[in-house]
DNA sequence: TCCATACCGTTCGGGAGCGAACGACTTCTC
DNA sequence: GAGAAGTCGTTCGCTCCCGAACGGTATGGA
């Protein structure tokens, strides 16, 4: 009597009640909506409570993240690392030069490249940034164990394969 | 000597090479970053391989299916539902007006409310690209196992909680 | 009764996001 | 060595997305 379904949010359930008569798959439904559903969350929380203090958008942090990590590189790469376009990536872009927190130069080796880099003023908000940023994603993960942190990001990982090579299905 | 280091993606080994020194919870970084990892990469493939034959976006979609299980409803209910904001609700909600989806209509009782609802064309697309987007789902997750999709739901159920109610951390 | 208070949807301004198309540049081919 | 073909970043047009601010509507208390 005490099955799976005690566990639903209420718009979980009214799904149930509404579709439930339905041939669908409800578990691959439960395990997508709420990546999704949490992912948002977490996104404008992260949001809120970390990047507003700087006027920083999630992207905007991203692309700081990727250039500091990776170093200087080309837009297309950088469109690529941070997950969006290229025609987003012109835009992300400008706003940071715009900011401050990035240049843009030619490559003289390619006249067709672009090479992107952090600014000293950019690489400093980052630095200081990024620590606070991971203290709130540790507080955000700290209900789940150290092993079940583990598994997720496996899981995850693996959903990951399974739409960026195969192209899953049909 | 075979750890967990192994199973890491190139992007992660290089955050390892040049942040390993940092005392950061790389754990829960793991499991953060995979989660917007995989959704964006889930969103643009359905997007793409379900979405894009009728021209539709990944929030006008959402905003039929809400509609659909929730039946005629308050634009500021429809926000929540959909999440996002009520300004962009408005936008959304005249995207999918101006395709004859859906019809507002003010709520007699209270001058203030506008209450959305699916036209007949809006309900029938629905009704049949959900199917089709479901089965598209559970194609993604088929890699992992059924008990394996029931423990991400889960996990991904507590880590919304964990910003959405006490606002955790800190 | 009338006027703060509060809540609703919308508008505004600006950034993010994409596919298609374009000019600039490189490389391949004959 | 000149034209075809390919690749790069950018621009264009449109939708999504948010916080702040605004007009319209309802409601509680003096």
């Amino acid at each position: 009597m005490n099955d799976q379904h005690d566990q639903l949010l209420p718009a979980e359930r009214k799904v149930v009640k509404e579709l439930g008569h339905l041939p669908l798959d409800f578990r691959a439904m439960w395990a997508i909506s709420n990546l999704f559903r949490s992912s948002t969350a977490i996104r404008r929380h992260m949001e809120a409570r970390v990047l507003a203090n700087d006027r920083l958008s999630w992207t905007s942090f991203v692309g700081l993240w990727v250039l500091w990590v990776w170093g200087p590189m080309e837009a297309r790469a950088f469109a690529s690392a941070v997950g969006i376009s290229r025609p987003t990536a012109t835009g992300v872009m400008s706003t940071l030069e715009g900011r401050g927190f990035l240049t843009r130069r030619k490559d003289p080796k390619d006249g067709r490249m672009v090479i992107a880099e952090l600014t000293p003023s950019g690489r400093s908000t980052i630095e200081t940034l990024f620590p606070t940023f991971n203290l709130e994603e540790s507080a955000v993960a700290a209900p789940l164990s150290p092993a079940q942190q583990d598994d997720l990001a496996a899981m995850l990982r693996t959903l990951f394969a399974s739409v960026a090579t195969g192209d899953a299905g049909s």
